[in-house]
DNA sequence: TATCCAAGGTAAGTT
DNA sequence: AACTTACCTTGGATA
């Protein structure tokens, strides 16, 4: 077994690794004592959280085991995996300066107060796709239990510590499986979707990290082909997974928060309602104050 | 215990 | 292009 330690003192804006793995960014993230995901929305807790991986260097999928104790991110896997989980977690990105550089207003000021050290996170494409297709017309806590399901029937088993853990399933497992048998793991209308948009993957006719590189408004376009995503899920994956911090998914939290508080960003289409809440919330960074502000006000703050 | 409702929307059909 | 409507499932609220 490989594992080591990162300093959180080493970091630029701290860490808090439960609001990061449970705020709705991520679904590819498990509690490992079992408990379910999302039953207690409060954060810095320092419970163990696994997810999986496929490394270059060896054939098995890889486990990724993760805590947060005693000022400390601990991490234990089958392979070397310090940079990967930078990366994953944006652990380089300066948070003192996005917090900073976010404008002036009570409360978006609340919301990076209340989560200070929740850091975006950086999923795999595929795994982000599938969840946030997933995601329609759906609860956080139940997105997660999708996934969950998804991996027990559809992915690979690998042995780590004495445990056995499920590995995120390929595009090539969900492109073979049915609408029918991903119905029966309670996806709903979100079956075909899936099955469809994997396919796509599988056979090579697109993949969702081909985005990288397009302008933030024609990767959204892009990521569009697939079936069961629209402009909001468009946005989560450029925003989650691709690292487009500018993306603000208009979902109806934001879209609530947008009546209540910035009524003149209400423009009518998708496009220009984004254009104008992206602005207000600080354009570069708009994306990152959108998930504090989306976390802050699901968990009752205000 | 039974019924109702909404959950981080999208696709397909109309105007 | 803008506007409607149907869509699976289920945990939690309401009666």
């Amino acid at each position: 077994m490989e594992q080591g330690v990162i300093d959180i003192d080493s970091l630029a804006g701290g860490f808090d690794l439960q609001a990061t793995v449970e705020s709705g960014q991520s679904y590819l993230w498990n509690r490992a004592d079992g408990t379910t995901y999302e039953t207690d929305a409060a954060h810095g807790g320092d419970a163990w959280y696994w997810t999986t991986f496929r490394p270059d260097e060896r054939a098995d999928p890889a486990v990724l085991r993760v805590r947060q104790v005693d000022g400390q991110i601990r991490w234990e896997s089958h392979v070397d995996a310090a940079e990967r989980l930078r990366h994953w977690l944006r652990l380089d990105d300066n948070l003192d300066a996005i917090v900073a550089s976010a404008p002036e207003d009570r409360l978006l000021r609340d919301a990076y107060d209340t989560y200070r050290g929740m850091r975006l996170v950086r999923d795999p494409p595929f795994g982000a796709l599938i969840s946030f297709i997933c995601s329609a017309q759906m609860r956080v806590s139940r997105i997660h239990g999708m996934q969950v399901a998804l991996r027990r029937a559809h992915g690979e088993a690998v042995d780590f510590d004495g445990e056995t853990y499920h590995a995120y399933p390929t595009p090539e497992a969900l492109a073979a499986t049915t609408e029918s048998a991903l119905r029966d793991l309670g996806l709903g209308y979100r079956a075909p979707y899936v099955q469809r948009s994997a396919e796509m993957v599988a056979t090579g006719e697109a993949h969702p990290g081909d985005a990288r590189g397009l302008s933030y408004e024609e990767a959204r376009e892009f990521l569009t082909q697939f079936v069961g995503v629209g402009q909001k899920v468009a946005d989560c994956v450029l925003l989650f997974s691709l690292g487009y911090l500018e993306a603000v998914p208009l979902d109806t939290w934001i879209r609530t928060t947008i009546e209540e508080y910035y009524p003149d960003c209400e423009k009518g289409s998708y496009a220009d309602t984004s254009r104008a809440i992206r602005e207000t919330l600080g354009g570069e960074y708009a994306g990152y104050t959108q998930t504090y502000v989306f976390h802050y006000l699901r968990n009752g703050g205000e």
